[in-house]
DNA sequence: TCGTTTTATATGCCACAGCATATAGTGTAG
DNA sequence: CTACACTATATGCTGTGGCATATAAAACGA
């Protein structure tokens, strides 16, 4: 074996940052794509991705969603209302909390921008790797992010 | 097979999904780690161990390296003088250009953070991935990783 | 060698995230 | 039913990155 990455520290670390070098470059690309092709950054297409997914999700469950501050989470909600494509509904059940749903438009947008989405990156991965080895790694990660999330690993404060 | 990640639009967005919140989770939970016992960040851990495993580098190829933009990178570097871990000298070759050094408290530093960050990640991901799978999915990030970074792709602007 | 183009970095302005705090509403013990 | 503790979200301040621009130096052509 090329090197073993549990209980290694040298090997952790690279796949760390191998980890990290793939996903600032990705975002990146799909950023600049989604932007010029849709004007939202990836981060608004994930977003809206999960409202569309859950609706009735709250501001608490997108920030546990994506491992972001509650802050962030709420003045990210705000410029998805503002430019039309969300909405908080007052909640009957807890009126401190509001329920989230996608607008029409916020709707379409979703659905256009998932195309661009899925092409660019299969773009970008496609002919790289093998579909063995990706799914391989695509349920590695699933499994991780699994455990990360279970243990509540990495959640900021606010 | 689960499902297959190229070629199947679903399976790629579910694979980026994954790798982005493990992205997020492990870096937020490695910063705070880093940030309480040695008073960095990830970012700048990161930075302090490519110029040392890098002497001589100069600011545009910490950017390349990291994907950032190469003035977010000039501030960083400030940063990091700032609080006497790296120094500019001048380069003899190209006066627009610095050589980028880590000073003697900078390398303690890394040596120091390292551990902390190794011992984190260890804490972090052993139990959850097997050795196999684990070396497995480092590997295929490491071919997509290197793919990415010769077509260039995801790199900032400015 | 002079002027033009390209390169390397630095700086200014804007957007966004973290964290602390404020505010409003809920739950609960008594 | 009241007081107190807790929860959900919003808001203010600060730090950092992106992008555009400025500056300085190299590279190159006539």
């Amino acid at each position: 074996m090329a090197y073993k990455t549990t209980g290694d520290a040298a090997g952790l670390l690279d796949f760390f940052s191998d980890l990290v070098r793939c996903e600032t470059r990705l975002y990146n690309a799909l950023n600049d794509r989604l932007r010029e092709r849709h004007g939202i950054v990836t981060s608004q297409f994930e977003a809206l991705r999960y409202l569309r997914d859950h609706e009735g999700a709250r501001v608490a469950d997108l920030a546990a969603e994506f491992a972001i501050g509650i802050g962030a989470t709420s003045k990210g909600v705000d410029r998805l209302e503002k430019q039309g494509w969300a909405v908080r509904t007052p909640n009957p059940a807890d009126r401190r909390s509001s329920l989230l749903a996608l607008t029409e438009e916020g709707a379409a947008l979703v659905g256009a921008a998932e195309e661009t989405f899925g092409a660019t990156l299969a773009e970008l991965i496609t002919g790289v790797l093998d579909d063995a080895s990706a799914a391989a790694a695509a349920q590695t990660l699933s499994r991780l992010r699994s455990a990360l999330e279970q243990r509540q690993v990495g959640m900021p404060t606010g």
